[in-house]
RNA sequence: GGUCCCAUCGUCUAGCGGUCUAGGACGUGGCCCUCUCAAGGCUAAAACACGGGUUCGAUUCCCGUUGGGACCGCCA
Protein backbone atom coordinates (compact mmCIF):
# COMPACT_ATOMS: atom_id res chain seq x y z
CA UNK A 1 0.00 0.00 0.00
CA UNK A 2 1.67 3.26 -1.00
CA UNK A 3 -1.04 5.53 -0.40
CA UNK A 4 -1.39 6.90 2.81
CA UNK A 5 -4.51 4.75 4.83
CA UNK A 6 -7.64 6.63 5.81
CA UNK A 7 -10.14 5.48 8.35
CA UNK A 8 -12.76 6.75 9.96
CA UNK A 9 -15.48 5.52 13.19
CA UNK A 10 -18.72 7.22 12.18
CA UNK A 11 -21.26 6.28 14.82
CA UNK A 12 -24.42 8.06 14.83
CA UNK A 13 -25.42 9.76 18.03
CA UNK A 14 -28.53 7.89 19.10
CA UNK A 15 -27.02 5.96 22.35
CA UNK A 16 -23.80 5.97 24.20
CA UNK A 17 -21.00 3.96 22.21
CA UNK A 18 -21.57 0.10 23.10
CA UNK A 19 -19.52 -2.73 22.80
CA UNK A 20 -20.25 -3.27 19.32
CA UNK A 21 -19.63 -0.04 18.02
CA UNK A 22 -16.30 0.27 20.62
CA UNK A 23 -14.88 -2.54 18.21
CA UNK A 24 -15.52 -1.20 15.34
CA UNK A 25 -13.65 1.88 16.44
CA UNK A 26 -10.88 -0.36 17.97
CA UNK A 27 -10.38 -2.37 14.58
CA UNK A 28 -10.12 1.15 12.84
CA UNK A 29 -8.14 2.31 15.12
CA UNK A 30 -5.86 -0.31 15.27
CA UNK A 31 -5.50 -0.59 11.69
CA UNK A 32 -4.70 3.29 10.95
CA UNK A 33 -1.73 3.10 13.51
CA UNK A 34 -0.67 0.10 12.32
CA UNK A 35 -0.23 1.42 8.85
CA UNK A 36 0.52 5.13 10.13
CA UNK A 37 -2.21 6.55 8.85
CA UNK A 38 -5.21 8.67 9.81
CA UNK A 39 -8.08 7.85 12.40
CA UNK A 40 -11.08 10.34 11.56
CA UNK A 41 -14.01 10.82 13.62
CA UNK A 42 -17.29 11.61 12.31
CA UNK A 43 -20.73 11.86 13.86
CA UNK A 44 -23.15 10.99 11.81
CA UNK A 45 -26.08 12.71 13.00
CA UNK A 46 -28.00 13.38 10.07
CA UNK A 47 -31.04 11.65 12.14
CA UNK A 48 -32.04 15.02 13.66
CA UNK A 49 -35.00 13.76 15.73
CA UNK A 50 -32.83 11.16 17.19
CA UNK A 51 -29.48 12.36 17.57
CA UNK A 52 -28.21 14.45 20.66
CA UNK A 53 -25.08 16.31 22.03
CA UNK A 54 -25.10 14.50 25.05
CA UNK A 55 -24.45 11.13 22.86
CA UNK A 56 -22.22 12.58 21.59
CA UNK A 57 -20.31 13.57 24.61
CA UNK A 58 -20.68 9.96 25.54
CA UNK A 59 -19.52 8.25 22.66
CA UNK A 60 -16.20 10.63 23.14
CA UNK A 61 -16.00 10.03 26.62
CA UNK A 62 -16.13 6.00 25.87
CA UNK A 63 -13.16 6.65 23.06
CA UNK A 64 -11.16 8.95 25.32
CA UNK A 65 -11.65 6.38 28.00
CA UNK A 66 -10.58 3.09 25.55
CA UNK A 67 -7.50 5.39 24.79
CA UNK A 68 -9.06 5.50 20.65
CA UNK A 69 -7.63 8.93 19.98
CA UNK A 70 -8.18 10.08 16.59
CA UNK A 71 -6.69 12.49 14.50
CA UNK A 72 -9.39 14.63 12.64
CA UNK A 73 -12.51 15.36 13.79
CA UNK A 74 -14.92 15.03 15.35
CA UNK A 75 -17.07 16.38 11.88
CA UNK A 76 -20.50 16.84 12.38
CA UNK A 77 -23.29 16.10 9.17
CA UNK A 78 -25.73 18.77 9.94
CA UNK A 79 -22.36 21.00 9.09
CA UNK A 80 -22.33 19.74 5.78
CA UNK A 81 -25.76 20.11 4.40
CA UNK A 82 -25.19 22.06 1.57
CA UNK A 83 -22.47 19.64 0.84
CA UNK A 84 -24.46 16.79 0.32
CA UNK A 85 -27.59 18.69 -1.25
CA UNK A 86 -24.95 20.03 -3.92
CA UNK A 87 -24.20 16.20 -4.86
CA UNK A 88 -27.66 15.13 -4.74
CA UNK A 89 -28.38 18.28 -7.10
CA UNK A 90 -25.75 17.47 -9.44
CA UNK A 91 -27.43 13.43 -9.43
CA UNK A 92 -30.56 14.55 -10.41
CA UNK A 93 -28.97 16.79 -13.01
CA UNK A 94 -27.54 13.97 -14.46
CA UNK A 95 -30.55 12.12 -14.53
CA UNK A 96 -28.57 9.48 -11.88
CA UNK A 97 -31.82 10.56 -9.35
CA UNK A 98 -34.99 11.20 -9.48
CA UNK A 99 -37.70 13.11 -7.10
CA UNK A 100 -40.15 10.46 -5.58
CA UNK A 101 -43.61 12.14 -5.00
CA UNK A 102 -44.88 8.74 -2.96
CA UNK A 103 -45.69 9.34 0.72
CA UNK A 104 -44.18 7.75 3.81
CA UNK A 105 -47.31 6.31 4.13
CA UNK A 106 -47.80 4.78 1.17
CA UNK A 107 -44.97 3.01 0.89
CA UNK A 108 -45.41 1.65 4.52
CA UNK A 109 -48.56 0.47 3.18
CA UNK A 110 -46.73 -1.22 0.10
CA UNK A 111 -44.26 -3.36 2.05
CA UNK A 112 -47.02 -4.23 4.72
CA UNK A 113 -48.80 -5.82 1.35
CA UNK A 114 -45.18 -6.89 0.06
CA UNK A 115 -44.54 -8.70 2.63
CA UNK A 116 -48.18 -10.61 3.18
CA UNK A 117 -47.58 -11.87 -0.57
CA UNK A 118 -44.59 -12.87 0.10
CA UNK A 119 -42.77 -10.46 -2.66
CA UNK A 120 -39.70 -8.80 -2.23
CA UNK A 121 -40.00 -5.53 0.50
CA UNK A 122 -38.66 -2.94 -2.71
CA UNK A 123 -39.91 0.25 -4.08
CA UNK A 124 -41.42 -0.72 -6.98
CA UNK A 125 -40.12 2.04 -9.03
CA UNK A 126 -43.50 3.96 -9.78
CA UNK A 127 -42.20 7.81 -9.87
CA UNK A 128 -38.58 6.76 -11.37
CA UNK A 129 -39.76 7.93 -14.93
CA UNK A 130 -42.13 10.59 -14.00
CA UNK A 131 -42.56 13.16 -16.74
CA UNK A 132 -43.72 15.76 -14.90
CA UNK A 133 -43.99 16.71 -10.86
CA UNK A 134 -47.16 16.01 -8.91
CA UNK A 135 -48.40 19.64 -7.47
CA UNK A 136 -48.47 19.89 -3.82
CA UNK A 137 -45.99 17.07 -2.53
CA UNK A 138 -42.69 18.29 -1.80
CA UNK A 139 -41.03 15.01 -3.55
CA UNK A 140 -38.16 13.12 -1.71
CA UNK A 141 -34.99 12.19 -4.19
CA UNK A 142 -34.36 9.06 -5.08
CA UNK A 143 -31.30 7.10 -6.21
CA UNK A 144 -31.50 5.59 -9.44
CA UNK A 145 -30.20 1.98 -9.60
CA UNK A 146 -28.90 0.28 -12.76
CA UNK A 147 -31.31 -2.59 -13.12
CA UNK A 148 -28.50 -4.46 -15.22
CA UNK A 149 -25.63 -6.17 -14.60
CA UNK A 150 -24.15 -6.61 -10.94
CA UNK A 151 -22.05 -5.58 -8.28
CA UNK A 152 -19.62 -7.21 -6.11
CA UNK A 153 -18.15 -6.08 -3.47
CA UNK A 154 -14.48 -6.85 -3.17
CA UNK A 155 -14.18 -7.19 0.71
CA UNK A 156 -10.80 -7.87 3.12
CA UNK A 157 -12.89 -10.48 5.67
CA UNK A 158 -15.17 -11.85 3.67
CA UNK A 159 -13.86 -11.91 0.28
CA UNK A 160 -16.17 -11.34 -3.31
CA UNK A 161 -19.29 -10.71 -2.45
CA UNK A 162 -21.86 -10.63 -5.64
CA UNK A 163 -25.37 -9.25 -5.94
CA UNK A 164 -27.65 -8.84 -9.15
CA UNK A 165 -27.99 -5.33 -9.32
CA UNK A 166 -32.04 -5.18 -10.33
CA UNK A 167 -32.49 -6.85 -6.46
CA UNK A 168 -31.04 -2.95 -5.24
CA UNK A 169 -33.47 -0.65 -4.00
CA UNK A 170 -33.89 3.10 -5.32
CA UNK A 171 -32.98 4.06 -2.33
CA UNK A 172 -33.90 7.90 -0.90
CA UNK A 173 -30.86 10.17 -1.02
CA UNK A 174 -32.58 13.44 0.20
CA UNK A 175 -35.59 13.61 2.22
CA UNK A 176 -38.80 15.25 1.58
CA UNK A 177 -37.98 18.20 4.02
CA UNK A 178 -34.56 18.42 1.68
CA UNK A 179 -32.55 16.63 4.32
CA UNK A 180 -29.64 14.07 3.50
CA UNK A 181 -30.24 10.80 4.12
CA UNK A 182 -27.13 8.23 5.57
CA UNK A 183 -26.52 6.69 1.88
CA UNK A 184 -25.92 9.45 0.45
CA UNK A 185 -24.27 11.54 3.69
CA UNK A 186 -22.15 8.58 4.18
CA UNK A 187 -20.45 8.12 0.48
CA UNK A 188 -19.97 12.05 -0.04
CA UNK A 189 -18.11 12.18 2.98
CA UNK A 190 -15.95 8.87 2.75
CA UNK A 191 -14.96 10.73 -0.50
CA UNK A 192 -14.24 14.07 0.55
CA UNK A 193 -12.49 12.74 3.30
CA UNK A 194 -10.69 10.61 1.36
CA UNK A 195 -11.34 7.45 3.25
CA UNK A 196 -9.50 4.73 2.04
CA UNK A 197 -10.61 1.97 4.03
CA UNK A 198 -14.10 1.37 5.29
CA UNK A 199 -14.03 -1.07 8.29
CA UNK A 200 -17.95 -1.15 9.72
CA UNK A 201 -19.67 -3.92 10.92
CA UNK A 202 -21.29 -6.79 8.75
CA UNK A 203 -24.89 -5.57 8.92
CA UNK A 204 -24.06 -2.94 6.57
CA UNK A 205 -22.86 -5.56 3.81
CA UNK A 206 -26.43 -5.25 2.18
CA UNK A 207 -26.29 -1.48 1.71
CA UNK A 208 -22.37 -1.39 0.66
CA UNK A 209 -23.79 -2.65 -3.49
CA UNK A 210 -25.85 0.22 -3.05
CA UNK A 211 -23.07 2.76 -2.31
CA UNK A 212 -21.02 1.53 -4.56
CA UNK A 213 -23.55 2.19 -7.40
CA UNK A 214 -23.44 5.61 -5.65
CA UNK A 215 -19.89 6.08 -6.00
CA UNK A 216 -19.69 5.31 -9.57
CA UNK A 217 -22.79 7.52 -10.44
CA UNK A 218 -20.70 10.12 -9.00
CA UNK A 219 -17.82 9.00 -10.69
CA UNK A 220 -15.71 8.40 -7.74
CA UNK A 221 -13.41 5.05 -7.21
CA UNK A 222 -14.37 2.48 -4.13
CA UNK A 223 -12.38 2.60 -1.34
CA UNK A 224 -11.36 -0.63 0.17
CA UNK A 225 -14.03 -2.71 2.66
CA UNK A 226 -13.49 -4.67 6.07
CA UNK A 227 -16.76 -5.60 7.59
CA UNK A 228 -16.48 -7.15 10.81
CA UNK A 229 -18.85 -9.95 11.94
CA UNK A 230 -21.49 -8.96 14.67
CA UNK A 231 -20.88 -9.49 18.55
CA UNK A 232 -23.38 -11.81 19.81
CA UNK A 233 -24.67 -12.16 22.98
CA UNK A 234 -25.16 -15.26 25.12
CA UNK A 235 -28.65 -16.55 23.41
CA UNK A 236 -26.95 -15.44 19.89
CA UNK A 237 -28.75 -13.16 18.78
CA UNK A 238 -27.60 -9.41 18.31
CA UNK A 239 -25.64 -7.89 21.32
CA UNK A 240 -28.47 -5.57 22.60
CA UNK A 241 -29.79 -3.93 25.92
CA UNK A 242 -31.30 -7.21 26.96
CA UNK A 243 -27.86 -8.90 27.45
CA UNK A 244 -27.10 -6.25 30.37
CA UNK A 245 -24.30 -3.85 30.21
CA UNK A 246 -23.43 -2.79 26.44
CA UNK A 247 -22.25 0.89 27.10
CA UNK A 248 -18.73 0.67 27.47
CA UNK A 249 -18.83 3.46 30.25
CA UNK A 250 -21.13 0.57 31.97
CA UNK A 251 -17.79 -1.70 32.11
CA UNK A 252 -15.51 1.73 33.65
CA UNK A 253 -18.39 1.70 36.67
CA UNK A 254 -18.13 -2.21 37.23
CA UNK A 255 -14.25 -1.79 38.00
CA UNK A 256 -12.48 -2.99 34.52
CA UNK A 257 -9.58 -1.26 33.13
CA UNK A 258 -9.66 0.61 29.55
CA UNK A 259 -6.77 -1.95 28.91
CA UNK A 260 -8.54 -5.37 29.47
CA UNK A 261 -11.58 -4.41 27.57
CA UNK A 262 -9.61 -3.64 24.34
CA UNK A 263 -7.53 -6.76 24.74
CA UNK A 264 -11.01 -8.77 25.09
CA UNK A 265 -12.82 -7.06 22.51
CA UNK A 266 -9.54 -7.13 19.67
CA UNK A 267 -9.92 -11.10 20.38
CA UNK A 268 -13.40 -11.08 20.08
CA UNK A 269 -12.72 -11.99 16.17
CA UNK A 270 -9.44 -11.82 15.84
CA UNK A 271 -6.48 -13.86 17.08
CA UNK A 272 -2.29 -13.58 16.51
CA UNK A 273 -1.80 -17.65 17.45
CA UNK A 274 -2.16 -18.99 20.78
CA UNK A 275 -1.36 -15.65 22.23
CA UNK A 276 -4.39 -14.05 24.41
CA UNK A 277 -3.07 -11.24 26.51
CA UNK A 278 -1.27 -8.47 23.85
CA UNK A 279 -0.08 -4.69 24.97
CA UNK A 280 -1.28 -2.22 23.01
CA UNK A 281 1.56 -1.76 21.28
CA UNK A 282 1.90 -5.95 20.39
CA UNK A 283 -1.38 -4.73 19.23
CA UNK A 284 -0.39 -2.23 16.49
CA UNK A 285 2.51 -4.43 15.80
CA UNK A 286 0.57 -7.38 15.08
CA UNK A 287 -2.53 -6.28 14.00
CA UNK A 288 -4.34 -7.24 10.54
CA UNK A 289 -7.55 -7.78 8.77
CA UNK A 290 -5.57 -11.74 7.71
CA UNK A 291 -6.53 -12.87 11.16
CA UNK A 292 -10.10 -11.61 11.68
CA UNK A 293 -12.52 -14.19 11.78
CA UNK A 294 -15.58 -14.19 9.66
CA UNK A 295 -18.08 -15.51 11.91
CA UNK A 296 -19.79 -13.52 14.68
CA UNK A 297 -19.13 -14.01 17.91
CA UNK A 298 -20.56 -14.48 21.16
CA UNK A 299 -19.71 -12.16 23.78
CA UNK A 300 -17.95 -13.54 27.04
CA UNK A 301 -17.81 -11.71 30.46
CA UNK A 302 -16.04 -14.16 32.45
CA UNK A 303 -13.18 -14.21 30.06
CA UNK A 304 -13.13 -10.27 30.24
CA UNK A 305 -12.94 -10.41 33.94
CA UNK A 306 -10.03 -13.03 33.35
CA UNK A 307 -8.45 -10.32 31.77
CA UNK A 308 -9.23 -7.52 33.77
CA UNK A 309 -8.07 -9.52 36.70
CA UNK A 310 -4.78 -10.42 34.65
CA UNK A 311 -4.11 -6.40 33.84
CA UNK A 312 -5.26 -5.32 37.49
CA UNK A 313 -2.30 -8.33 38.72
CA UNK A 314 0.23 -6.92 36.29
CA UNK A 315 -0.57 -2.94 36.93
CA UNK A 316 1.59 -0.08 38.92
CA UNK A 317 -0.04 -0.13 42.30
CA UNK A 318 0.49 3.48 41.85
CA UNK A 319 -1.97 3.74 39.01
CA UNK A 320 -4.08 1.61 40.62
CA UNK A 321 -4.40 3.13 43.99
CA UNK A 322 -5.39 6.27 42.43
CA UNK A 323 -7.79 4.42 40.21
CA UNK A 324 -9.57 3.11 42.93
CA UNK A 325 -10.20 6.05 44.56
CA UNK A 326 -13.41 6.73 42.98
CA UNK A 327 -14.57 3.44 43.85
CA UNK A 328 -13.85 3.80 47.49
CA UNK A 329 -15.77 6.78 47.31
CA UNK A 330 -18.85 5.20 46.10
CA UNK A 331 -18.06 2.39 48.86
CA UNK A 332 -18.69 4.99 51.24
CA UNK A 333 -14.88 3.96 52.34
CA UNK A 334 -13.69 7.07 52.21
CA UNK A 335 -15.11 10.58 52.02
CA UNK A 336 -14.85 12.39 48.93
CA UNK A 337 -12.88 15.32 50.51
CA UNK A 338 -10.68 13.04 52.65
CA UNK A 339 -6.99 12.85 51.69
CA UNK A 340 -5.70 9.46 51.39
CA UNK A 341 -1.59 8.70 51.39
CA UNK A 342 -1.22 7.23 47.97
CA UNK A 343 2.12 5.76 48.96
CA UNK A 344 0.12 3.93 52.08
CA UNK A 345 -2.65 3.04 49.76
CA UNK A 346 -0.44 1.82 46.96
CA UNK A 347 1.15 -0.71 49.69
CA UNK A 348 -2.33 -1.74 50.45
CA UNK A 349 -3.26 -2.71 47.06
CA UNK A 350 -0.24 -4.23 46.43
CA UNK A 351 -1.33 -6.80 48.65
CA UNK A 352 -4.64 -7.04 47.11
CA UNK A 353 -3.59 -6.92 43.01
CA UNK A 354 -3.77 -10.75 42.75
CA UNK A 355 -6.68 -11.10 44.45
CA UNK A 356 -9.53 -8.71 42.61
CA UNK A 357 -10.75 -9.49 39.91
CA UNK A 358 -12.25 -5.82 39.53
CA UNK A 359 -11.66 -2.12 40.97
CA UNK A 360 -15.13 -2.36 42.92
CA UNK A 361 -13.69 -5.41 44.24
CA UNK A 362 -10.52 -4.33 44.99
CA UNK A 363 -12.15 -1.19 47.03
CA UNK A 364 -14.41 -3.53 48.65
CA UNK A 365 -11.53 -5.49 49.73
CA UNK A 366 -9.58 -2.14 50.79
CA UNK A 367 -12.40 -1.72 53.13
CA UNK A 368 -10.50 -2.77 56.61
CA UNK A 369 -7.22 -1.02 55.70
CA UNK A 370 -9.24 2.39 56.66
CA UNK A 371 -11.29 1.51 59.00
CA UNK A 372 -11.85 -1.09 61.83
CA UNK A 373 -14.19 -3.75 61.43
CA UNK A 374 -17.85 -2.73 62.31
CA UNK A 375 -18.91 -6.32 63.36
CA UNK A 376 -17.34 -9.80 62.75
CA UNK A 377 -18.63 -12.25 60.43
CA UNK A 378 -20.56 -14.48 62.18
CA UNK A 379 -19.58 -17.65 61.92
CA UNK A 380 -16.16 -16.66 61.92
CA UNK A 381 -16.59 -15.23 65.06
CA UNK A 382 -18.09 -18.20 66.57
CA UNK A 383 -15.24 -20.42 65.06
CA UNK A 384 -12.07 -18.28 65.75
CA UNK A 385 -13.41 -15.67 68.78
CA UNK A 386 -13.48 -17.74 71.72
CA UNK A 387 -12.11 -18.40 74.42
CA UNK A 388 -9.93 -21.41 73.34
CA UNK A 389 -8.45 -18.71 71.17
CA UNK A 390 -8.06 -15.91 73.77
CA UNK A 391 -4.57 -16.77 75.40
CA UNK A 392 -3.32 -16.77 71.92
CA UNK A 393 -4.47 -13.90 71.06
CA UNK A 394 -3.64 -11.84 74.33
CA UNK A 395 -0.39 -13.52 74.22
CA UNK A 396 0.30 -12.38 70.73
CA UNK A 397 -0.99 -9.07 71.39
CA UNK A 398 1.44 -8.46 74.30
CA UNK A 399 3.94 -9.86 71.70
CA UNK A 400 3.04 -7.58 69.31
CA UNK A 401 3.08 -4.16 71.70
CA UNK A 402 6.45 -4.60 73.05
CA UNK A 403 8.04 -5.58 69.34
CA UNK A 404 10.05 -3.22 68.37
CA UNK A 405 10.97 -4.24 64.86
CA UNK A 406 7.70 -3.69 63.59
CA UNK A 407 8.49 -5.14 60.17
CA UNK A 408 7.33 -7.92 58.27
CA UNK A 409 10.01 -10.08 59.61
CA UNK A 410 9.68 -8.78 62.94
CA UNK A 411 6.26 -9.29 63.05
CA UNK A 412 6.33 -12.80 61.48
CA UNK A 413 8.91 -13.66 64.54
CA UNK A 414 6.66 -13.27 67.01
CA UNK A 415 3.74 -15.59 65.04
CA UNK A 416 6.66 -18.26 64.35
CA UNK A 417 7.99 -18.26 68.73
CA UNK A 418 3.93 -18.24 69.65
CA UNK A 419 3.51 -21.71 67.01
CA UNK A 420 6.49 -22.97 68.41
CA UNK A 421 6.33 -22.41 72.21
CA UNK A 422 2.52 -23.96 72.05
CA UNK A 423 3.08 -26.28 69.03
CA UNK A 424 0.46 -25.13 67.04
CA UNK A 425 -0.01 -24.56 63.37
CA UNK A 426 -0.07 -21.32 62.07
CA UNK A 427 -3.62 -21.26 61.09
CA UNK A 428 -4.86 -21.84 64.73
CA UNK A 429 -3.42 -18.39 65.37
CA UNK A 430 -3.56 -16.52 61.93
CA UNK A 431 -6.79 -17.13 61.52
CA UNK A 432 -8.09 -15.60 64.83
CA UNK A 433 -6.44 -12.39 64.07
CA UNK A 434 -7.24 -12.10 61.20
CA UNK A 435 -10.93 -12.41 62.38
CA UNK A 436 -10.14 -9.72 64.82
CA UNK A 437 -8.13 -7.20 61.92
CA UNK A 438 -10.75 -7.66 59.47
CA UNK A 439 -14.07 -9.13 60.48
CA UNK A 440 -13.60 -11.80 58.99
CA UNK A 441 -12.03 -14.62 57.63
CA UNK A 442 -10.37 -13.68 54.10
CA UNK A 443 -7.85 -11.18 53.77
CA UNK A 444 -4.05 -11.05 52.13
CA UNK A 445 -0.99 -12.30 54.01
CA UNK A 446 -1.46 -11.76 57.98
CA UNK A 447 1.98 -10.36 58.33
CA UNK A 448 1.10 -7.79 55.42
CA UNK A 449 -2.20 -6.84 56.96
CA UNK A 450 -0.68 -6.16 60.17
CA UNK A 451 2.52 -4.05 58.81
CA UNK A 452 -0.14 -1.75 56.14
CA UNK A 453 -2.61 -1.30 59.16
CA UNK A 454 0.50 0.02 61.47
CA UNK A 455 0.76 -0.89 65.10
CA UNK A 456 -1.23 1.11 66.85
CA UNK A 457 -4.39 0.14 64.64
CA UNK A 458 -3.20 -3.90 65.35
CA UNK A 459 -3.20 -3.56 68.97
CA UNK A 460 -6.39 -1.33 69.08
CA UNK A 461 -8.14 -4.26 67.04
CA UNK A 462 -6.97 -6.75 69.17
CA UNK A 463 -7.95 -5.18 71.99
CA UNK A 464 -11.53 -4.84 70.84
CA UNK A 465 -11.40 -8.47 70.09
CA UNK A 466 -10.43 -9.61 73.34
CA UNK A 467 -12.54 -7.44 75.12
CA UNK A 468 -15.26 -8.68 73.11
CA UNK A 469 -14.22 -12.75 73.64
CA UNK A 470 -14.61 -11.65 77.62
CA UNK A 471 -17.43 -9.79 77.59
CA UNK A 472 -19.70 -12.98 75.80
CA UNK A 473 -17.66 -15.44 78.14
CA UNK A 474 -17.19 -13.98 81.14
CA UNK A 475 -14.22 -16.34 83.22
C1' G B 1 -40.84 -13.92 2.02
C1' G B 2 -36.27 -11.97 -0.88
C1' U B 3 -30.99 -10.98 -0.69
C1' C B 4 -26.44 -11.55 1.75
C1' C B 5 -23.15 -13.54 5.51
C1' C B 6 -21.60 -17.50 8.71
C1' A B 7 -20.66 -22.79 10.82
C1' U B 8 -13.82 -26.49 15.18
C1' C B 9 -14.87 -28.01 22.72
C1' G B 10 -20.44 -24.41 26.67
C1' U B 11 -17.64 -19.62 24.99
C1' C B 12 -13.28 -17.06 22.30
C1' U B 13 -10.15 -19.34 18.95
C1' A B 14 -5.36 -22.13 16.36
C1' G B 15 -5.62 -24.92 11.98
C1' C B 16 -4.48 -21.95 5.59
C1' G B 17 -4.72 -31.17 2.07
C1' G B 18 -0.95 -35.37 5.02
C1' U B 19 2.66 -32.63 11.05
C1' C B 20 -4.69 -33.82 13.99
C1' U B 21 -4.63 -39.97 18.73
C1' A B 22 -7.45 -31.74 16.49
C1' G B 23 -3.58 -27.15 19.93
C1' G B 24 -4.29 -22.73 23.28
C1' A B 25 -7.49 -19.53 26.43
C1' C B 26 -11.98 -18.59 29.62
C1' G B 27 -15.27 -21.37 32.47
C1' U B 28 -16.02 -26.31 35.07
C1' G B 29 -13.97 -30.86 38.12
C1' G B 30 -9.57 -33.03 40.64
C1' C B 31 -4.59 -32.75 42.74
C1' C B 32 -0.30 -29.84 44.52
C1' C B 33 1.30 -25.34 47.11
C1' U B 34 -0.64 -22.89 51.58
C1' C B 35 -1.95 -18.65 57.79
C1' U B 36 -7.49 -17.75 54.99
C1' C B 37 -8.73 -16.15 50.11
C1' A B 38 -6.41 -15.62 45.83
C1' A B 39 -2.38 -16.24 42.51
C1' G B 40 0.55 -20.15 40.50
C1' G B 41 1.69 -25.33 38.87
C1' C B 42 -0.16 -30.09 37.22
C1' U B 43 -4.36 -32.71 35.48
C1' A B 44 -9.42 -34.28 33.65
C1' A B 45 -13.94 -33.87 30.91
C1' A B 46 -15.19 -31.12 26.44
C1' A B 47 -15.45 -29.70 19.39
C1' C B 48 -14.24 -30.41 13.36
C1' A B 49 -23.27 -29.68 12.24
C1' C B 50 -24.94 -33.41 8.39
C1' G B 51 -24.78 -35.59 3.37
C1' G B 52 -22.50 -35.85 -1.20
C1' G B 53 -18.37 -35.04 -4.25
C1' U B 54 -12.74 -33.62 -5.66
C1' U B 55 -8.23 -36.14 -4.11
C1' C B 56 -3.77 -41.43 -2.96
C1' G B 57 -5.52 -38.52 1.39
C1' A B 58 -10.02 -34.05 3.90
C1' U B 59 -11.18 -30.10 9.88
C1' U B 60 -8.88 -27.83 5.66
C1' C B 61 -11.34 -27.40 -1.50
C1' C B 62 -16.50 -27.64 -4.19
C1' C B 63 -21.92 -28.51 -3.98
C1' G B 64 -26.29 -29.38 -1.25
C1' U B 65 -29.02 -29.91 3.55
C1' U B 66 -29.67 -28.15 8.31
C1' G B 67 -28.89 -24.46 11.79
C1' G B 68 -27.65 -19.39 13.26
C1' G B 69 -27.20 -14.15 12.00
C1' A B 70 -27.75 -9.51 9.19
C1' C B 71 -30.29 -6.39 5.80
C1' C B 72 -34.76 -5.33 3.02
C1' G B 73 -36.89 2.71 6.59
C1' C B 74 -38.11 9.86 3.97
C1' C B 75 -32.79 5.05 10.76
C1' A B 76 -27.73 4.87 10.64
Amino acid sequence: MTDTVRVRFAPSPTGFLHIGGARTALFNWLFARRHKGAFILRIEDTDTTRSTDEYIEAIIEGMRWLGLDWDEGPFRQTDRFDVYRSYADRLIRDGMAYHCYCSPEELEERRKEALAQGKPLMYDGRCRDLKAPVPGVAPAVRFRMPREGRTVVDDMIKGFVEFENWQLDDLIILRSDNTPTYNLTVVVDDVDMKITHIIRGDDHLNNTPKQIQLYKALGYETPKFAHLPMILGADKARLSKRHGATSVMAYYEMGYLPEALINYLVRLGWSFGDQEVFSRDELIEHFSFEHVGKAAAVFNPEKLTWLNSQYIMKSDPARLAELVIPFLVKEKIINEEASVDLAWLARAVVTLQERAKTLVELASSLRYFFSDPASYDEKAEAKFLNDKNLPFIVELRDGLRSLEDYSHDGIEKIFTALVERHEIKLGAIAQPVRVALTGGTVSPGIFEVIGIIGKETTLRRLDKAIDRIRSINPV
